[in-house]
DNA sequence: AAAAAACACGCAAACGTTTGATATTTCTAG
DNA sequence: CTAGAAATATCAAACGTTTGCGTGTTTTTT
């Protein structure tokens, strides 16, 4: 048996002795075709298993319903959690998701994101390395007039579309919650200071010290490298302040886990952790931070794909329009309380 | 600004005077071009940002460098693992993922497969859904010649490609090695009949005991739905065995946390679990498992992809060639010792 | 019964690129 | 010089589909 090639639409044509063009509008309900024709044509298209070359439609008229996706890592749980809130909404409005992961390394991403732009996506969703330092590879976009929507690691260049989370709000909460709850020395063991969510950490933090007229007490934070010989440093420093925290913000839960370890093996019982939700399961756990910072991936993930795909159905701006709408959606973070178990 | 039509050939062409053969050859350093207009070519074109429109390509030659993936859920660390594997290759190999989920529901998995048809992927890499019982939409890939390779979830069917991984050996393994630490009484928290796994998981279980010359208690192994409620059923059930287990294998990482939720608020602290990896976390926990069976997802992913890509470039099978190799691989999974902590 | 309207279909161009066959120029040797 | 080879460049077809425009046939209207 031969590899079958599919079938065109022009097999269909000379077997049923009609024009090509009758076939395709025939298959497409065109109002130009009689009825008795459009029948023998379906049937027989459906006979032959008859599929429209996608390729050749994309081709055609330069649309291909296919939106690129470029993120660091695939295998976390913030990013998969992402990916599958895009993949729903590409899904539900007709687009296909072309992906592909960065490691968090600068030039890879570099390469990935020409790819998909010689692989013409209509559009690109990207969560940038954190070794980005470069962005003039999205330029390229922007002249093509194709949309580029940036999501929770986001570059610091003006006039871009993206989604991320606030973390300051949450912070805030965190803190004052643990405020609310009777504690005065709270830890905050951050992430490297260059990182924008460490600010957006330390903001939140000083924001609810102060507006509770505490004063910020800067050696109550600490810097740390998210390793976990960084994280029992960190804790180090912390615990040998001359005010030993009763309450402790870590950066995330892996962090949450390191510091919730090593306190223990220094049997510290009573310190109060809040962290920031990346590990589904830390909620199964036997001790775990009383309350937790979710930062909603999945729904980031959807609302950049929506606000992605909007822009590509939008009509194109017209020329000589100089200013245009960017999309900065902020998804609020919000502190969850375990429940005590 | 007018919005820019990306760079064609033709363009490059009329500016420098020569025919679009010529463009096109000096691109892709053809030896019948000199070397001059080679230059100037190159010079013009990546000035211009030239990028061959690949979707042009792709229609014209019939191949796409694309593969689509078609998996239950995104989010679910077994399978981002498995995907982030799959990237890897597809990259390293210069091909590209187009991805979709199934949320393990049949109906839209078919809907899926029939779009990555039309999207015309160079060949499909599929982790079934649970609820899929009907395979024939995977036929119309063979007769296109279109490779198809499963991966964990396979469905019964004759004649494919797959990779998965073999639970049996693992669950030997797991039980041999509590059989060697002392144990004589171990329970089996296991999955729903219905599941290949549990049936895996089931035989190698008989076959650690037998071999051990002990005789296999079906009242030790306990069906569970993998719910909580479930779990803790099952328990109840096999802790009021009349011969208490003493170690106790779990369906997966969540039963486990579960069980060992159930079994220390009854007091229980003696009792040794192994499990199988599904929660790259479990480790950090506090209490976890003495060991854990690893299935290696991203290796499963890799491997799946390697021979699918394979498949892609082999020399189509020959007319009247009858019988054809099928890859059939079974990644062995393995018994992790936990380190102490 | 003739003109107008409605209907059914075909022709051919277009999308951007590659490639086998062919044409033109330049070079080499006799 | 010139025949022929070598080097360099062009032509045109092909991939599968859509679509504006044209044309022929039937039906309806007056």
């Amino acid at each position: 048996m031969k590899p079958d090639k599919p079938t065109t639409i022009k097999e269909i044509a000379k077997l049923l002795k009609v024009s090509v063009s009758t076939v395709s509008r025939a298959l497409n309900d065109h109002p130009s075709i009689g009825l008795t024709t459009k029948m023998r044509v379906k049937k027989l298209a459906s006979e032959m298993n008859y599929e429209p070359n996608q390729k050749a439609i994309q081709f055609l008229h330069g649309k291909s319903f296919i939106i690129g996706v470029v993120l660091p890592e695939l295998s976390e749980s913030f990013f998969s959690a992402a990916i599958s809130g895009i993949e729903d909404v590409a899904y539900k409005r007709n687009y296909t998701v072309l992906l592909a992961q960065s490691h968090d390394d600068a030039e890879k991403e570099k390469l990935l994101v020409t790819k998909m732009k010689s692989q013409r996506v209509d559009g690109l969703l990207v969560s940038v390395s954190k070794t980005t330092s470069s962005y003039e590879h999205f330029e390229v976009f922007r002249r093509l007039n194709i949309p580029v929507v940036f999501f929770d690691r986001i570059p610091p260049i003006k006039d871009i579309h993206y989604v991320r989370s606030n973390l300051e709000s949450g912070t805030f909460e965190a803190v004052n919650y643990l405020l609310k709850k009777g504690h005065r020395t709270i830890g905050l063991v951050n992430g490297p200071d260059t990182l924008v969510a460490s600010h957006e950490r330390k903001e939140g933090y000083i924001r609810a010290m102060t507006s509770n007229r505490l004063k910020f007490d800067p050696s109550l934070m600490v810097e740390c490298d998210l390793s976990e010989e960084g994280t029992v440093k960190a804790m180090d420093t912390m615990l040998n302040h001359r005010r030993k925290p009763t309450a402790i913000v870590t950066f995330n839960d892996y962090v949450a886990l390191f510091a919730m370890r090593y306190a223990k093996s220094l049997g510290l019982k009573d310190i109060d952790f809040v962290s920031y939700a990346n590990l589904p399961i830390i909620n199964y756990m036997d001790h775990t931070p009383i309350a937790s910072v979710e930062q909603f991936p999945y729904k980031q993930g959807k609302k950049a794909a929506d606000i992605l795909i909007d822009l590509i159905n939008k009509p194109r701006n017209e020329v000589g329009t100089t200013e245009q709408a960017y999309f900065n959606v902020v998804v609020e973070s919000e502190l969850i309380i375990s429940e005590p178990k």
